[in-house]
DNA sequence: TACATGATGCCCT
DNA sequence: GGGCATCATGTAG
C-alpha cells in the first residue's frame, strides 16, 4: 500500500448529466464500479466504490416513493437527472439516491453499499465505531443507512445536490484507468420492500465483500 | 390534528 | 432469526 501525499482521486471528474438521463435500470447497472466521492473539509476525501444499488422506476413502480406523483418530499425525482434525492427513514437513517430520466419523469437509483477506498478513519468517526480488524470495514458502508452516515449524508445538507457539478462536494466519477476491472453483475430482488417485491431491480458486484444482505441470486 | 407506515440497523436470543 | 427504536411524511378526518 503506497501512501501518497495527495489522493489519487483528487482529480476525478464527475460523470456528465447524460449518464443519468436514462432508464434507472441502465443507470443502476452502470453505476456499479464507479466512485462515490465526498470532498470533506481541508481537502480531505471520502471515497467508496459503488458495489450495490437498486433501481426505482417512478410511476411504473409501486415500491417507488414517486409512484403516486410529486410531493414536497420527492420532487427531486421529478426534476432533471443527476441530482441527489435524500430521505429519512425509520426515525434513524438517511438514504441516498440519484435522480434519473428527464424532468417530469420520475426515477432514481438508491445507493445501498460502497467499498471504502479512502477516508476510512473519518468514516469510522462519522459512524461512531472503531475498526479493529480488516473485516470491520464492512460496518462502515455496507447498507444504505450506514453508507449515508459514513459519508455524512443528510437531507438538510445534501438533498437536491448536483452530482455532475465540478463545484459539488458530492460527485460520482469513473475510477482511475487501469486501476480496476469490473466483475460480473448480479440482478436480485430489492431489499426491505413489500410492493413489487419480486422484481429483480437490485444490482450487485458478484462476490464483493461489501455488498449488504444476500450476495447471490435469491431463488 | 391524528395516525399509520417505512427503500434500516442494532442488539439480543 | 426476531424485536424494536424513533420520526418525517403522507393521508384521512
Amino acid at each position: 500500500m503506497a501512501k501518497t501525499q495527495t489522493s489519487s482521486f483528487s482529480k476525478a471528474k464527475p460523470l456528465p448529466r447524460e449518464f443519468y438521463d436514462r432508464d434507472p435500470r441502465k443507470v443502476g447497472r452502470e453505476l456499479l464500479g464507479k466512485l462515490l466521492i465526498r470532498k470533506a473539509a481541508r481537502g480531505k476525501l471520502l471515497v467508496g466504490r459503488i458495489v450495490e444499488v437498486e433501481a426505482y422506476l417512478g410511476k411504473l413502480d409501486p415500491a417507488s416513493h414517486s409512484f403516486k406523483g410529486p410531493t414536497a418530499r420527492n420532487e427531486i425525482m421529478f426534476g432533471p437527472p443527476g441530482f441527489a434525492y435524500v430521505y429519512f427513514i425509520y426515525g434513524n437513517h438517511y438514504c441516498l439516491n440519484v435522480s434519473c430520466q428527464p424532468p417530469g419523469i420520475a426515477g432514481a437509483v438508491l445507493f445501498r453499499a460502497v467499498q471504502p477506498l479512502e477516508g476510512m478513519e473519518d468514516m469510522a468517526i462519522a459512524r461512531h465505531i472503531k475498526i479493529a480488524r480488516e473485516r470491520d470495514l464492512r460496518l462502515l458502508t455496507s447498507g444504505p443507512g450506514r453508507m449515508a452516515e459514513a459519508f455524512g449524508i443528510t437531507r438538510q445538507r445534501d438533498n437536491g445536490k448536483d452530482f455532475t457539478s465540478e463545484k459539488s462536494d458530492l460527485i460520482i466519477a469513473e475510477p482511475p484507468e487501469s486501476d480496476y476491472r469490473l466483475p460480473r453483475i448480479l440482478a436480485t430482488k430489492r431489499i426491505g420492500i413489500t410492493k413489487a417485491a419480486d422484481r429483480r431491480l437490485r444490482y450487485v458486484l458478484a462476490g464483493n465483500e461489501f455488498v449488504s444482505g444476500p450476495r447471490k441470486m435469491s431463488q
